[in-house]
DNA sequence: CGCGTCCTTGAACCGCGTCAAGCCAGGTGG
DNA sequence: CCACCTGGCTTGACGCGGTTCAAGGACGCG
């Protein structure tokens, strides 16, 4: 179940957050945590479930999402590689999102008890996660006024482009592998409009799409499409 | 300037983020803050402004706000005794908000070094500060449900009630104290809709208006209206 | 009294969600 | 190999909900 202890140090090593702490902290967490494979479509974290730890993703993309009324699903944001699942419920007693994996995932499971003592005595990881915490705050703020004042198009250029941070981080080859239905629930459309849309993109030679799979063509008429939302916080 | 160090050390304690901090670094914060009173409308934080630090609310009521395209302003919370603002800044380099009182407010301002070095020195301090972003990230998620899944009709029901919770914390009348512009800001439609929908909610008895100020009447219909909501994340 | 600000109400327009039908690719079984 | 089914994607038509525009009322202030 549990990797060599090396390699396993190597892993906590790996995680932004965790490598926060003391040295002896991290040979220590590396014995107590618990990696797991996840394939595509594989359910990482049940809604509702009782709050038992946090996931640190050491590789891979997985979606967050909380199920409405009449099960519509809000897709809440991607996460990948040196993302955490599941601080969202720390504090309260159930996880208030479930979590799924996109791609094949590499992920750490600490629990509660452990990742407490480790935040008493590790200041300089509580601060780092804190920040991780200040930062998806803003984000979800942000999120917030787009939702409110966008219009579907515009919510739909935002959405590939953000898509497109989560896959290609480093501008690789603008392409995004996500269902239109996730895609639709992330932007808060159905996905008769998504699909509208993308039509129209594709004849503005914005984007184009082979079987089904997006490719983001012109980057920067998208951006400029989002502009004016963009430095107004 | 700075009150007598015995009154500081009061104030500094009442505020129960702050006081998770040892003996020691209660009474350095009390030196160190800065305490200023604020009238109704008067401006705390301007937006985008460098972060310089962070204001703890002692007392009164505030609202969280971020202008958007074409002057469009979202009131993103309020916020109130015992609440922060500037933490959303924290990590980046300006504030992405603004705030402004609602109320007569007195608020405590501790500047970044200062609250970083007790940060380092305070674990129970940075762990209480997490929680609180923990609490308003899950607020700030379960919004971006709301605005996206709820009509108008249950908005403006769901924005009352929120808006109560802050003003009559312990169901005093269930008054509240808001403009029109204000709440419609917060709920993200405009004020003629606001003011429909409130017509219908008074031909309902849902609620009383007089001279503007909205009364409660029935808030178990009004909480009824957004029950599906509540209790689904 | 006149003016400005905030709130309310009405009417018209239109963006977006819903419903329904058709398309396409992949999988299954005869 | 073809027939059929299924699930995801696309497109069209329609109607409702909500935004916008415009005008009028209530109230405070100089």
């Amino acid at each position: 179940m549990r990797n060599s202890v090396a390699c396993s140090v190597c892993e906590v090593k790996e995680c932004p957050i965790l490598q926060s702490c003391s040295d002896n902290w991290i040979e220590k967490l590396s014995e107590l945590k618990h990696t797991s494979h996840y394939k595509p479509d594989q359910n990482i974290v049940h809604e509702n479930n009782p709050v038992m730890g946090l996931y640190f993703i050491y590789d891979g993309i997985a979606k967050i999402f909380s199920t409405g009324i009449n099960n519509k699903t809000q897709v809440v944001r991607l996460t990948k590689t040196g993302g955490i699942i599941g601080h969202r419920g720390f504090g309260g007693d159930k996880y208030p999102i479930g979590a799924t994996a996109l791609t094949e995932c590499t992920i750490c499971f600490i629990d509660n008890k452990t990742i407490f003592d480790a935040f008493m005595e590790n200041p300089k990881l509580t601060f780092a996660l804190m920040m991780y915490y200040s930062k998806e705050l803003r984000n979800s703020e942000a999120k917030i006024k787009n939702l409110a004042q966008m219009n579907v198009r515009e919510k739909v250029a935002d959405g590939l482009i953000y898509v497109n941070t989560i896959f290609n981080e480093h501008n690789e080859n603008n392409q995004i592998n996500i269902s239109r239905k996730d895609l639709a629930d992330l932007i808060g459309i159905n996905t008769e409009q998504l699909s509208r849309n993308l039509s129209e993109f594709k004849k503005e030679n914005l984007i184009e799409i082979n079987q089904n799979q997006i490719e983001l063509t012109n980057l920067e008429a998208l951006n400029n499409m989002i502009l004016p939302f963009q430095y107004i916080y």
